[in-house]
DNA sequence: TTGCTTGCAAATGATTTGCACTGCT
DNA sequence: AGCAGTGCAAATCATTTGCAAGCAA
C-alpha cells in the first residue's frame, strides 16, 4: 500500500523517486507543477494551474505533465468541459472518485466506505474477467447538482 | 423503470417522441446517426460513425449527434484517445458500465447485479449528500487489458 | 561537450460554425 | 413563403511540436 503522502516534504522526495525510476530528472518547472496540484487539492485545469504560476509558459506546463502522468505522478481527467482537469495520481494522496456538478462543472473528491469499495472491486473482477479482461484500476463519476447551482 | 427497448421500430418510436418533445424532427440524417449507434451495439467514435454511412456528412453527423445528445437520446463518452465515443443514451437501452481497454482504447459495456447497483447508489447519496449534491446518476469506468492486448 | 529542458512561435487536428441551398410544413 | 436541416469550406481552440537557446552532468 503506497503511503498518503502526508507532508509537503515526503510528497516531493516521493515525487522525485518516481520521476527517477523512469529516468527523469525533477527540474525546477516540474515542482512548480507538482506544487500547483497539491495546492489545488483537486483537479484543476491548465489555465488555473498557469494562473497559480504566472513565470510557467503554457508549453513548458503541458510538457510538464505530460513527463509527470508518464510517471505516474499526474492523472489526467475526462473533460468535463473544453479543458482537461489534472490531479495528483492516487499513489500520492487516497485513492478517491469524482462529485461533478453539471451546471458548472465543478469536481470534488470523495472517498466511499471501505466496504463499498470491496464491493465493487469484486463486483468489478467478476465482471471484467468474465469479458476477459484484467482489471486494474476503476473510477467512479458521480453527477449531480452543486449547493451553489442549485436553484 | 424506463422500457429497454427491444425491437428496432419501438426504438425508433421512442427517439422521435423524445425529439417531439424538444420540438425537433426525427429526419433521415438524424435516424441514420441513431441506426449507426444502434448496429455499433456499443460506443463508437465519429470516423466509426461516418464509416457506416458513407453518404453523412462529417459536420452534419456532429450537427446530428448535438440534438439527439441535447434531447437525451445519446451520450457523449469521455475520450480515450481523440475522439470521442458516442452511444445510446440508457433512456434508450440500460444502465450500465465500461470496460476500458488501456492498450488499445477498446471500450466494452458491461452491467452490474442490482445487489451493487443499490449498495453503490446508496453510497454515493450519502457522500454526495455530505458534500452539499445532489445526484443524478452515476458512471463507473473500470479499466484493464482486454483479451487481445494481454501478452 | 552532450543531452535533457524550456520558451516562443507555428502546426495539428477534433469539433464548430458561416453561408448558401434544399426540403419540409 | 418561412424556417429547420444540410453540405461545404473555413474558423476555432486546446494541445502538440520544431527549433534555437539555457542548463546540468
Amino acid at each position: 500500500m503506497s503511503a498518503h503522502t502526508q507532508h509537503r516534504g515526503e510528497l516531493h522526495r516521493a515525487v522525485a523517486a518516481r520521476l527517477s525510476e523512469h529516468d527523469q530528472q525533477y527540474t525546477a518547472n516540474r515542482r512548480a507543477v507538482v506544487d500547483a496540484l497539491v495546492a489545488a487539492g483537486g483537479p484543476i485545469t491548465l489555465p488555473e494551474l498557469l494562473a497559480t504560476d504566472a513565470t510557467l509558459a503554457q508549453s513548458s506546463a503541458y510538457r510538464s505533465l505530460a513527463t509527470l502522468i508518464e510517471s505516474g505522478i499526474v492523472r489526467r481527467l475526462v473533460h468535463v468541459g473544453d479543458h482537461a482537469l489534472f490531479e495528483l495520481d492516487e499513489h500520492l494522496t487516497e485513492h478517491h472518485h469524482h462529485l461533478i456538478c453539471e451546471t458548472c462543472g465543478t469536481v470534488v473528491d470523495v472517498t466511499l466506505p471501505d466496504r463499498v469499495e470491496r464491493t465493487m472491486d469484486d463486483a468489478f473482477d467478476a465482471v471484467a474477467s468474465a469479458a476477459g479482461f484484467a482489471p486494474s484500476h476503476h473510477a467512479v463519476d458521480i453527477y449531480g447538482t452543486c449547493t451553489h447551482c442549485q436553484t
